[in-house]
DNA sequence: GTGCAGGCGTACCGTACGGTACGGTTCGAT
DNA sequence: ATCGAACCGTACCGTACGGTACGCCTGCAC
């Protein structure tokens, strides 16, 4: 089945890798005063360079996004022995990754800018964010889940709502917090807590769809 | 214990009432498209008039958030008798207020709106939202929970901790999706689903926190 | 060397929008 | 009737920014 947004491996040269970095850095820093001279005098580039490659504004945001969101890879969990153990760390992996990368000031700022184009009627770059994170984790964690029901390990009738369930627990009001610039919740303080959050989560996770819990 | 916003009654005129309901449709249909000249026009005032009661755009922007903000008030759950049937009662029509809040048009307008100015080192608006939002759920619920955990039907050591797995449960992936514009979640889709949301939420709520649960 | 493509820097244009100024109108107080 | 405050409508200003044009330089092909 195909995605609704194909994952180009859209291969840019270093020059304009060097551009889009410098697109990124601007978003991190400047949030959302992304002007097309600040980019090419960072990148030390012409206008006319940048509009000969990107288009427009909107392509050269929908690149840097595109470009940037593809490179959150999360490590592959090795899906070969399966016993309780094994997928207990997985679950925890999964966990440990997800708090990590929403926590990040990347992630924060592309998912700032994908939902401030939302707003304008712009949907690619929420597209583009949400099939390069929860997606693309929920993709690589359904079938961990599945093995491990077929493993007897775990119970539940649809794997999708697993996953959903395993998102809220692990998430929980930390990703809208962020978003919001909620100030009680400075980075560092939620970096802290990943682990023991990491395993709180999947101690619930356990509780709901071991193969011990209640159906 | 002092809020950090003190959540003014702030008392607005009808005319200027009318003049903030004009800004809130424009910011729901246009987006963040909102211009003075555009409010101004649509609630048949000046622009001058608008700078003398709001100060700026950005007053204007803060006090349609604000005063939008306080008007989402749930109903309140009766706490007097406390059996296990009620209790279960409140804590589903909690996920259902909370649901229906955030699904809700003006409530994506007004957190997209929000995230948009906190990309712009402004943070008052989230912090608007926030309070009003998901921090005015738990100042509610928290009393519920703690009544719940004293008459034996709850277990749990914080309350804070019970408070945001249930609206991880709750929420789940459901408002970023909203707020990102994945359009495979349209709002009716969700609407009709979210009785069967509240059960399953509520279920594994008391399962994970019910007396009878593992601690 | 000559030509040319790619790209840098800068100047420039048009427009949209935040903010201000001002004349005209309504309306209540005296 | 008169005065003044509030306010409407509109014209206007300044600026920021998206997008374009152009002159110049560099490096490569031949």
């Amino acid at each position: 089945m195909a995605l609704t947004i194909k994952v180009n491996e859209e291969t840019f040269t270093p020059r304009q890798q060097a551009v889009l970095t410098a697109a990124l850095d601007l978003l991190v820093e400047n949030g959302d005063g992304l002007t097309m001279t600040a980019v090419a005098r960072r990148a030390s580039c012409s206008k006319e360079t940048l509009y000969k490659w990107f288009g427009d504004r909107d392509g050269l945001l929908t690149a840097t996004v595109q470009w940037q969101a593809a490179k959150v890879r999360m490590p592959v969990v090795d899906r070969s022995h399966l016993n309780a153990k094994a997928l207990r760390l997985s679950i925890e992996q999964f966990a440990r990754d997800l708090l990590t990368v929403i926590t990040g000031e990347v992630s924060i700022t592309l998912n700032r800018t994908a939902v401030t184009h939302a707003a304008q009627e712009k949907d690619s770059l929420g597209i583009i964010v949400l099939e390069n994170g929860p997606l693309a984790i929920r993709r690589r964690l359904k079938p961990i889940l599945e093995a491990g029901r077929d493993a007897r390990l775990l119970r539940f009738d649809s794997s999708e709502d697993a996953y959903r369930t395993f998102f809220g627990l692990v998430v929980r009001d930390v990703q809208i917090r962020l978003l919001l610039g909620d100030k009680a919740l400075t980075q560092t303080n939620v970096v802290a807590n990943i682990e023991a959050d990491v395993k709180a989560a999947t101690d619930q996770f356990f509780a709901l769809y071991g193969a011990k819990a209640n159906p």
